[in-house]
RNA sequence: GCCCGGGUGGCGGAAUAGGUAGACGCAAGGGACUUAAAAUCCCUCGAGUGGUAACACUCGUGCCGGUUCGAUUCCGGCCCCGGGCACCA
């Protein structure tokens, strides 16, 4: 595709003034952040700001999710830099990870070299964005200098008895004979075999997030500038309950069954129990008959995922056991269901069919009794024909808890259970241990040894870092080259110097995510972990980052914060000061079907759209043979959609300027982008329209004779009144959209208006140039964290010699945001029907007069009966009316 | 299935604390400049009805209902789209 004329780079020469800019800040080290604040006036210490975006995985090249996370974190950290705060702004890489070893396969190398290669690609695109990080603190996970802490982390750990091992189900791929990540599942079947999944139990490392759960619970109240969504979110993933632990007696068996439940209220209606297929009394049942031993093996096939088990279909069979219902002696039959994990909690359930869905329609499938306990407070009866009703009420067909309440029977039969020593209250927490252990090779190797003689023993501190051999080949089986790499397994006891065998898992990669943002305060240290720096500069001030991760990673890393704390490494007790979820980006796609059902789609620059004459679309057709496609819709940018817009192409075509302003433009940063090719060339055309106008400006003002009269002199013709008003309360808005809103497109929208006011201006004089070069000094000055470049040049421009990077931020004026008169809004029942200008100062009486004689007002207000009059202050007055 | 969001013109969005819906930008249409094109500049632009016109009125923020003098905003119920669900990161 040719380069449109129109971006000829005489015009506005973004790339020059790109390069220019960026030599400028490299030559002065203009974002270096040295290792302890040094404030320059040591009278006044300079507030600290900790600005951080979620480092990217460095899976290739940046995409335009990267840009603009990227993006956004630079505003803000350009913004405080402004505001005259000392500003850490680091960047690094998440660098371990499936994609490396996949790539690594394909291409026959190293996942060590591919993702080196990927590093320095992407480094070189974020520098030519112009961000402003401090790249002396670049930080890879990947590299020993990174993981011999977490390692070493990790050992303190477990001698606080904070971590240990047991069994756990993962997806077994049974052809290729590894361990598969959900994303490898595909329909049940494994992505590479086709073969069936099943679910295996092996031994893994967990790490006690549960001793957590109380106060990471607890402590989201103190995260005030987090979004409402997120800290919900987390809550109910930590999932807090209060309940009840009851045992049930087995019938001819001397151990009781254990069951959990947070509505012992309905207990009078449990009608059976269900149990995992892994329960030692489905192991018993299984003994006799070959129906049950068939069905626990099918309980193995699957995916793990909850999504997955939660959607499958319900089914179980009958063991023949029964157990005794506690308060009633009534014999309850007990099934195996495929829904209950020996995994999670006791590994069976009560199940109340009348109360609880998922047990209504396993009942009516294996036509299992359902009784009604609980009815609505206002209702006589209640109705579970068509579902469970599973709502709280009232007890009813329960004898001596009838009438109670849903609280009241909580407590009643708790108290009863307790005292009969077969029962007791319980908090219980949908969060789970946090397992850590993965079957895979580009990670961080976990330091443990096993010994025959003495067990598992920690790698002594002595001899971490434990180095992952980066000089390997992967195979094609799937499996992990340091499961055959003998040299690294085969190891000698540290403790009895017996042949030992090293731990071949390595840790989950959000490991490393869950403390890097505290590395980045000693990224060079080699002696420690963390320094004094880390209290100097913690908590993070402000953290940027996809709403994907709002539950995991930030959860992964609240809880490490308080593992670092509860080991003196650092003495906050949240890591994350405020935080911004971005939205996705997203842009259209379109395809063809092919004649099997195959969709090819294709890229946005291979179509081209006709349009009716209200510019609505009417089809898209492909430029290569004119003939149509299908227009899929909007979706999340990818790959396989290839609707996904390469950030290079377009910083070459319009530079960096162009793309920040235009991805902050065109949405507010929590929702979704939608890409347009065209709503870039807008941005590109305003930065064109300031760049010329700049220009005009100064050729104008070389006509006078310095100096210019002040603004406020200027603006004593009332026509420039009203312009410095509008450039002041600007300054006012955007500041506060930068600030403390975030929102950097009516920061923009608001920059552009005061500039098609300026550009209105008609003539030279010289109050008409002191007013304009206050209005541009403004512009160029919010535009300072999002457009940094063209600012940087403009700003000598404009007769500045400090550079803008640092300049002071500018107060509005208060004097120029004065107001001389009000418009008020006229309704008539709430419907606007005129305007009126006053004075500021006005009687009620004579504005409520004045109101109702605007023409447009009065004509409503005759033959009406006038019922009352409301006022709202310097804005409104509404008449009610009646007809007469 | 469970948890959390979102839905406003042809399009992206604005309306910050219940008070003038549609700022700003894009697309589209018309015009100026030009040999021409691009670029640039100016004008129009939610829908409907009436009017030669200025203009006037009605409707309108996913759907249904409620609270209120007044609802895009608050409440109840639904529909659709997206994010997460513990081994993608």
């Amino acid at each position: 595709m040719s380069t449109p004329a129109f971006l000829d780079s005489t015009e506005y020469p973004f790339a020059q003034i790109e390069r220019d800019t960026q030599a400028y800040w490299a030559k002065h080290d203009s974002f270096r952040t040295y290792e302890h604040i040094k404030p320059k006036d040591k009278a006044k210490p300079k507030d600290k700001f900790y600005c951080l975006a979620m480092f990217p995985y460095p899976s290739g090249k940046l995409h335009m999710g990267h840009v603009r996370n990227y993006t956004l974190a630079d505003v803000i950290a350009r913004f405080q830099t402004l505001q005259g705060k000392q500003v850490l702004h680091p960047m690094g890489w998440d660098a371990f990870g499936l994609p490396a070893e996949n790539a690594a396969r394909l291409h026959h190398c190293a996942p060590a070299d591919w993702t080196k290669r990927n590093i320095d690609d992407m480094r070189g695109q974020l520098q030519r964005l112009g961000f402003s990080y401090d790249w002396s603190r670049e930080i890879a996970t990947c590299h020993p200098d990174y993981y011999r802490w977490e390692q070493w982390f990790f050992i303190q750990l477990y001698q606080k008895g904070l971590v240990y091992r047991k069994q756990s189900i993962v997806n077994w791929d049974p052809v290729d004979q590894t361990v598969l990540a959900n994303e490898q599942v595909i329909d049940g079947k494994g992505w590479r075999s086709g073969a069936p999944v099943e679910r295996r139990e092996i031994p893994q490392w967990f790490l006690k997030i549960t001793d957590y759960a109380d106060e990471l619970l607890e402590d989201l109240a103190q995260l005030t500038e987090w979004p409402e969504q997120v800290r919900t979110m987390q809550a109910n993933w930590i999932g807090r309950s209060q309940g009840l632990a009851l045992d049930f007696a087995v019938v001819e068996h001397s151990q009781a069954l254990s069951v959990y439940t947070t509505r012992p209220d309905t207990l009078m209606g449990v009608t059976y129990l269900a149990i995992a297929g892994k329960h030692p009394l489905a192991l018993i049942a299984a003994q006799h008959s070959a129906d049950i031993q068939t069905f626990i093996q099918s309980c193995d096939l699957g995916k793990v995922a909850e999504a997955d088990l939660a959607t499958a279909t319900k089914r179980g069979i009958n063991t023949g056991l029964f157990a005794v219902h506690p308060l009633t002696q009534e014999k309850l039959p007990i099934w195996i269901a495929n829904f209950v994990l020996m995994e999670y909690g006791s590994g069976a359930v009560m199940c109340v069919p009348a109360h609880d869905q998922r047990d209504w329609e396993f009942a009516k499938a294996y036509q299992l009794p359902i009784r009604a306990v609980i009815r609505p407070a206002e209702q006589s009866n209640v109705d579970i024909t068509q579902e469970a009703f599973t709502e709280k009420g009232v007890l009813f067909n329960s004898g001596e808890f009838d009438d109670l309440s849903s609280a009241q029977a909580f407590e009643r039969i708790a108290d009863q259970l307790s005292q009969q020593g077969i029962g007791q209250r319980q908090t219980h927490y949908r969060l789970r241990d946090w397992g850590v252990s993965r079957q895979r090779y580009w990670g961080t190797p976990i330091p443990m040894i096993y010994c025959q003689h003495c067990g598992t023993v920690p790698v002594p501190e002595g001899d971490l870092p434990v180095l992952l051999p980066t000089n390997i080949q992967m195979d094609d089986s799937g499996r992990s080259p340091l499961h055959t790499d003998a040299s690294f397994h085969q190891v000698n006891c540290p403790n009895c110097q017996q042949p030992a065998k090293r731990e071949t898992d390595t840790f989950d990669t959000f490991m490393e995510s869950s403390w890097y943002y505290a590395r980045f305060t000693a990224a060079r240290e080699n002696n420690t972990m963390l320094t004094q720096a880390a209290n100097d500069w913690l908590p993070v001030d402000h953290y940027v980052g996809g709403i994907e991760h709002a539950v995991l990673h930030l959860l992964y890393a609240r809880f490490f914060h308080k593992l670092m704390r509860d080991m003196g490494l650092v003495n906050s007790d949240e890591p994350f000061k405020r935080l911004l979820c971005q939205g996705m980006v997203v842009s259209d796609t379109f395809y063809r079907t092919d004649p099997d059902g195959k969709r090819t789609y294709f890229y946005p620059h291979e179509v081209t759209l006709t349009r009716d004459d209200k510019g609505r679309p009417l089809q898209a057709l492909l430029i290569a043979d004119g003939l149509p496609v299908h227009m899929g819709g909007i979706e999340k940018m990818s790959k396989s959609k290839n609707n996904g817009v390469d950030p290079q192409q377009l910083i070459d075509r319009y530079g960096a300027d162009t793309v920040r302003l235009f991805i902050l433009f065109a949405a507010p940063p929590d929702q979704s982008l939608e890409w347009s090719e065209a709503g870039v060339e807008g941005a590109h055309r305003f930065l064109k329209r300031l760049w010329r106008q700049v220009q005009s400006h100064q050729q104008q003002v070389q006509l006078h004779q310095p100096p210019l009269p002040t603004p406020a002199e200027a603006a004593s013709i009332s026509e420039l009144k009203d312009v410095r008003r509008k450039i002041h309360s600007t300054l006012q808005k955007a500041t506060d959209d930068l600030g403390r809103r975030l929102t950097f497109n009516t920061a923009i929208a608001g920059v552009m208006e005061l500039f098609n006011t300026l550009q209105k201006l008609e003539g030279s004089d010289a109050n008409i140039c002191a007013i304009r070069q206050e209005g541009l000094e403004i512009i160029v000055l919010i535009l300072a964290p999002i457009t940094p470049h063209i600012g940087h040049v403009l700003w000598q421009q404009l007769g500045y010699r400090e550079p803008l990077h640092q300049t002071p931020w500018r107060q509005a004026d208060t004097n120029a945001l004065l107001t001389d008169s009000i418009n008020w809004a006229i309704q008539i029942n709430g419907k606007l029907r005129g305007q009126l200008t006053t004075a500021l100062q006005i009687e009620e009486a004579d504005l409520i007069a004045q109101a109702k004689a605007v023409s447009s007002v009065a004509k409503f207000l005759e033959n009406q009966t006038l019922v009352k009059t409301v006022m709202v202050a310097k804005k409104l007055v509404n008449f009610v009316v009646r007809a007469n």
